[in-house]
DNA sequence: TGAGCCTGTCATTGT
DNA sequence: AGACAATGACAGGCT
């Protein structure tokens, strides 16, 4: 079906082909007659734009002779003499394409693929090694195009009869070596050989594009043979493709040109090879540092508009505080509300039945659990506190390697943790904050302030370690880094307090879970012995049929052994009065059955 | 409003 | 003996 311009007659052709041919596989749709039907309208538009393209083209080939003749007093059809300089053949055929400026002066924008067609149609070359390099890339792309862009075989590579074959021309020597020098452009080639690995390891998966889902794509007609658009489509990012939108590339309006720059690449005047990567590979310019990350995330236009995602950098465990102005009016509440639970300290302060007093300047801590109700009732404020406190309190010279990675990951864990704490109040709590320390109603809202609890009793005792640290630490390390600060008896029966509390919700944790693997498995097990039982009934049943079966045929033979046997005269033995035997040496007796 | 679940905490025991 | 893990029990919060 790689017929080019086809005609009605040749439809019709393929048609009846189709038809006939039940063996192609290929799906019901393809018979259908309206879908035919479109795709046939589909593939006059796409003649018709194909005609407008290649005559586009023509202008476009007569521009550039102009501009060929008018580069050289020879009349020779050479854009320019290039110097064999080596350092200079990495420029100079930009400048050659850039003379080639066809595009600007006719209004049109055309890929660089375009280009290079629109040089071997002017120029046609003999099939060389580096003009299949350079086409090559269009052969490895997969088959991915719209149906308003005709696709487009390979063009010198093809073998096949070519719709508009460009006269056989030998290329004047300049322009073939212009040529060779443009293909071995060290940035070109990147790109190329970016585009070929691009296209064999990475995709372009236009996962809701019709274009490529559609089965019948093949059957747009390929006239033309030399690799415009299908290169750039193949290669390009998908939100690319989408923004061809049924327009013809090269009939772009100019003013539109800097746009379709920025979005179709094939649009693109300037062809130098930056230029070429740039459009093509964006982000790959953008990280210039990380080609292919750049060609990982093409798929998705919002992905070019997301900032470059910072490298990963150590959380601040002091900037985690959502709201500091908002938190620091309500430092002093929060302030004065420590506790620590472990019967050390719980001498009720004569300030806690007054909360507007603040003991936190006095040095004191000791606090009574009442005051942690009211710390429970600024949970968000304990928490912004927590961490501006450390960012008063922390002292990094105390924490030398290792304990600065764990109090890093502690400080990770704890901020993990903050989340999802909410904040709530509970006017009970209010009205019981004046109750004796170690009740009970000190763990009201214990889902709400968790490890924020300790961290607010942390607080208000000054203690510079993070709870997470208090926790998570190493035996050896937590008591090193208690030797190294002078902490008052409360301070250390909170450390020790929150130490132990961490340790036994993890162990906590881990118990429950523990506990429901156990409870899974033995539901699995029990399952397992379900089924087995089930078999194992099923077997008995069958075996008790089996059994049932052989006592009916052990019965039936008797009877009949029974019956071929005869006494003296000739009367048959009955099965009542007499039973068959067997000894130990296998021999049969014939026993009479004792009267009951 | 009560039931059920989840989670933190305490007390206890074992390692 | 002390630290720690494991676990039952309890209580409070949440749905």
């Amino acid at each position: 079906t790689g017929c080019g311009g086809c005609s009605s007659h040749d439809m019709n052709l393929i048609d009846i082909l189709w038809k006939q041919d039940i063996d192609l596989g290929a799906r019901r749709e393809v018979f259908d007659y309206n879908h035919r039907q479109k795709e046939h309208e589909l593939q006059r538009q796409l003649e018709l734009e194909e005609e407008k393209r290649l005559h586009l083209l023509r202008e476009q080939e007569k521009a550039l002779l102009a501009q060929l003749q008018l580069d050289e007093e020879t009349g020779e059809y050479i854009p320019r003499p290039l110097p064999s300089a080596p350092l200079q053949s990495a420029v100079t055929p930009l400048e050659v394409t850039q003379n080639v400026s066809f595009t600007e002066e006719n209004g049109d924008a055309m890929s660089f693929d375009e280009c290079l067609q629109l040089l071997a149609e002017t120029f046609p070359v003999e099939e060389t090694e580096d003009t299949s390099v350079c086409l090559d890339t269009t052969t490895v792309s997969p088959p991915m195009m719209s149906p308003e862009q005709p696709a487009l075989p390979p063009a010198t590579l093809s073998p096949g009869p070519l719709p508009t074959p460009p006269p056989p021309q030998r290329m004047s020597p300049d322009l073939e070596q212009a040529w060779m020098e443009l293909l071995s452009l060290p940035e070109l080639q990147q790109c190329l050989s970016m585009q070929m690995e691009d296209t064999q390891s990475t995709t372009y998966p236009l996962p809701n594009s019709p274009e490529v889902q559609n089965p019948n794509y093949s059957f747009y007609p390929m006239t033309n043979l030399t690799e415009g658009e299908t290169n750039n489509v193949n290669v390009c990012p998908a939100e690319f493709m989408n923004t061809f939108d049924g327009s013809v590339p090269s009939m772009a309006p100019p003013d539109n040109l800097s746009q379709m720059k920025a979005k179709a690449p094939q649009l693109n005047t300037d062809f130098t090879a930056e230029s070429f990567c740039d459009i093509f590979y964006p982000n790959a310019i953008l990280e210039e540092s990380g080609g292919q990350q750049g060609l990982e995330g093409h798929e998705n236009d919002s992905m070019s508009d997301i900032p470059t995602k910072p490298p990963l950098t150590p959380v601040d465990p002091y900037s985690l505080s959502p709201g500091d102005a908002f938190d620091r009016g309500k430092q002093s509440l929060t302030a004065e509300l420590p506790d620590s639970d472990s019967g050390i300290s719980s001498n009720t302060s004569p300030n806690a039945s007054s909360p507007g007093k603040s003991v936190y300047g006095d040095g004191s801590f000791l606090y009574s659990d009442s005051d942690m109700e009211e710390m429970d009732h600024n949970p968000g404020s304990a928490e912004s506190d927590y961490s501006e406190m450390f960012s008063i309190n922390f002292q990094p010279d105390d924490f030398q390697g290792a304990l600065s990675l764990t109090s890093l990951t502690g400080q990770l864990q704890e901020q993990q943790e903050k989340k999802p704490k909410q904040h709530k109040t509970d006017p009970a709590e209010e009205s019981g904050h004046n109750n004796a320390p170690f009740t009970k109603d000190k763990q009201k809202k214990r889902s709400d302030v968790r490890l924020s609890r300790d961290e607010q009793r942390a607080k208000a005792l000054k203690i510079p370690f993070t709870v997470a640290m208090i926790t998570n630490l190493p035996v050896d390390d937590f008591n090193e880094l208690m030797s190294k600060h002078q902490l008052n008896e409360a301070q250390l029966a909170l450390v020790r307090d929150i130490r132990r509390r961490g340790k036994n919700k993890v162990a906590a944790q881990n118990c429950r879970k523990r506990k429901m693997e156990n409870i899974m498995g033995l539901e699995g097990e029990l399952d397992s012995l379900k089924e087995e039982k089930e078999r194992l009934l099923s077997e008995k049943s069958q075996n008790t049929a089996n059994l049932k079966e052989m006592k009916q045929q052990l019965n039936s033979l008797y009877l009949e052994v029974f019956s071929m046997l005869r006494d003296e005269k000739g009367n048959s033995y009955s099965p009542s009065d007499y039973s068959l035997q067997q000894s130990t040496n296998g021999s049969i007796f014939l026993v009479p059955r004792s009267p009951v």
